[in-house]
DNA sequence: AGACTCCCCGGAAACGTTTACAGCTATCGG
DNA sequence: CCGATAGCTGTAAACGTTTCCGGGGAGTCT
């Protein structure tokens, strides 16, 4: 009951103050050896001894309040079930991890008031800096992102003038890519299986698929338009409805999830790929490779967008007074057998072929 | 230069000192309103109204070095690419959320120095508490875990008398569950590809594929054994390598992503799935029944271990006097097309049978 | 009217660390 | 032999918050 501070908190755990009275030295001197900076051979040895002794483990978030960082950053995306996701922590972790630093992530599940929640909680100094990429956007959420006390990098579209460091990509100009690969291999009736619209990517991605078709002359028929969330399940229960009203011949997915979802629902369909149908999916994730046959996908440069969006991060820490920058990494296309040019001999009951399947595997 | 506090940091974001200072209040009142506990209402008006006109928000590391507490919860895995981590993470998410606290995320990516750090430095109360699913276990390693100032469950296998929590399962006898199917649905020259030897679920299933063998009288030929990592690609090079040398009727897999890879490298080589060769992986991931045809495997009950591991966490986070507890969740099968008993008439040219690809499919 | 209760407020301590500063000793150069 | 210097040490302040405690004012009950 010393009027002194307790050497001992009830915690147990001990303190610098703990090693500090067991070596018989000051908390200076104590907190000095520990960070090996200065302190003769005999305290060295004394305080050493002393913090073994007693299993002191410095507090993190002690020394993180005074010295006003903690080697952390974060990530936060909608679902990291979604191996685009995956692709781009990778990118980011590398470039993270070059700095010294360790990479968290959360998955939001698309709830907002979690994704603000954690922007209000995790920005408030438990990072050194934090990635996200929303994809919803409300007027709270911009708030929380444009104030945050912590450096913050947005990868995906934002209202144009966010004054918010930010990494996006062109996926309309991703849907045009598809389209116009369908329509060069002479596919006619092109469907769609879209995510939400109310989606910052599910809109852009039904503004850039309709453009294309108009570009095209092709007129729209809204049958071969379906919605659902951007899951494996919802993809295939999609597509499903889709098939049950109309006859497309090629089919182009908001994403890679949705595709493996298509490709599920058209084989069950008894639709050969890409005989009878033609499949393009979005974002050029490994799954694409993976299906059989291998699936065409838009690539939208995840990796990139990630890698770009970690450096962007770094230099902000190291400097907040920088100017918001907006970086673009544009869309390609990787054509694989899910939309190759219409095989030799595409009759019904021929066995299938098997060369799409070997081809364009990749490690 | 006042010699009392500084009002205004360097850092120039505002401090309860500041917004206390505008409201013409101490900072005890600040404190109190802000958190919403008393306050007179011309109080509580004015120091809202300076928090706002500052833009104030709270530096969550003070409070947490206040507090004891941070509200964050962490999950380490070493590859979220495996679908089988997401579907842990998901688990563990639900149960920590009605906690009221949030889960992040760390792919240590297998390095082992990388997880260590990491325990060291998140452990040391950046998070109230960890969950861990390392595949290696260095003494170093399990030293960083027990004396962690912070709880930790870990999920998988740890020595016997390691006084940690932990939840794991028996993946030898999911590996005899997986064999006793084949087996009993005649195959005869089952075939093996196993992830790296040194890990813990690497020789589990090692021990647990040839303790099966044995137990069914069948010779083992090492020749039907691979190994990889636990990865697609090296599960599909693998494959490869294991069929340039042996011609197995079975194979199992030591995840499902190795075994998507076996079922690329085997239908690139001409194999039917099943007629000439069953496939049966595990950990019965999504993954497994996105393929075609749908994959069976191993359930080793992740998202119950994930949900069981959560749990403990937080009873221990309550009260850390508790005992060390160990709880196991048993595997099960699922036996889906890629190991259905031999069709009925599999003669070489027959057009793919489409039912093993309808039946079975969830959402 | 006085005693008691209740509520609000401000000062100060506390969480555990790092670090500026000043005092001390010992060594070295002149 | 004396002053400057270098190296080590301890005291105390600081990081930004929450909370204990005591004082004071207003209201109520007797």
């Amino acid at each position: 009951m010393g009027r002194k501070r307790l050497q001992e908190p009830v915690d147990g755990r001990p303190t610098v103050h703990t090693v500090a009275a067991r070596a018989g030295v000051s908390i200076a001197s104590a907190s000095r050896v520990l960070n090996g900076v200065g302190g003769s051979p005999e305290t060295i040895r004394k305080v050493r001894e002393a913090a073994a002794e007693v299993g002191y483990v410095p507090n993190a978030i002690a020394r993180s309040l005074q010295s006003q960082r903690t080697g952390l950053v974060a990530l936060a995306v909608e679902d990291i079930g979604n191996p685009v996701y995956v692709e781009m922590m990778r990118a980011i972790e590398a470039v993270v991890a070059g700095s010294g630093r360790q990479l968290l992530v959360h998955a939001t599940g698309g709830r907002i008031d979690n994704e603000t929640a954690l922007l209000r909680r995790l920005a408030n100094r438990y990072v050194d800096g934090m990635i996200v990429s929303p994809i919803r956007v409300t007027d709270d959420h911009l708030a929380a992102l444009v104030d945050s006390p912590v450096p913050v990098v947005v990868v995906g579209q934002l209202g144009a003038d966010a004054p918010v460091d930010n990494v996006r990509t062109d996926s309309r100009h991703g849907m045009a890519l598809a389209v116009d690969h369908l329509v060069a291999t002479g596919r006619q009736r092109i469907g769609f299986v879209n995510g939400p619209l109310d989606t910052v990517p599910g809109a852009a991605r039904d503004a850039g698929f309709r453009a294309a078709l108009a570009r095209h002359d092709i007129p729209l028929d809204e049958r071969l338009i379906e919605v659902g969330d951007f899951q494996y399940a919802a993809g295939r229960d999609a597509t499903e409805r889709l098939l049950a009203r109309a006859e497309p011949d090629a089919l182009v997915c908001a994403n890679d999830l949705i595709a493996v979802g298509a490709l599920h629902a058209l084989l069950a369909a008894g639709r050969r790929v890409p005989q009878d149908v033609a499949l393009v999916g979005m974002d050029d994730t490994e799954l694409a490779r993976m299906m059989f046959p291998q699936l065409s996908s838009v690539s939208l440069g995840s990796a990139e967008r990630g890698r770009r969006a970690a450096e962007l991060l770094l230099q902000r820490i190291a400097d907040a007074a920088l100017p918001p920058r907006r970086e673009q990494v544009p869309p390609s296309l990787s054509i694989r057998a899910s939309s190759a040019a219409t095989l030799p001999a595409p009759r019904p009951g021929d066995p299938p072929t098997t060369h799409p399947f070997t081809e364009g595997v990749t490690a």
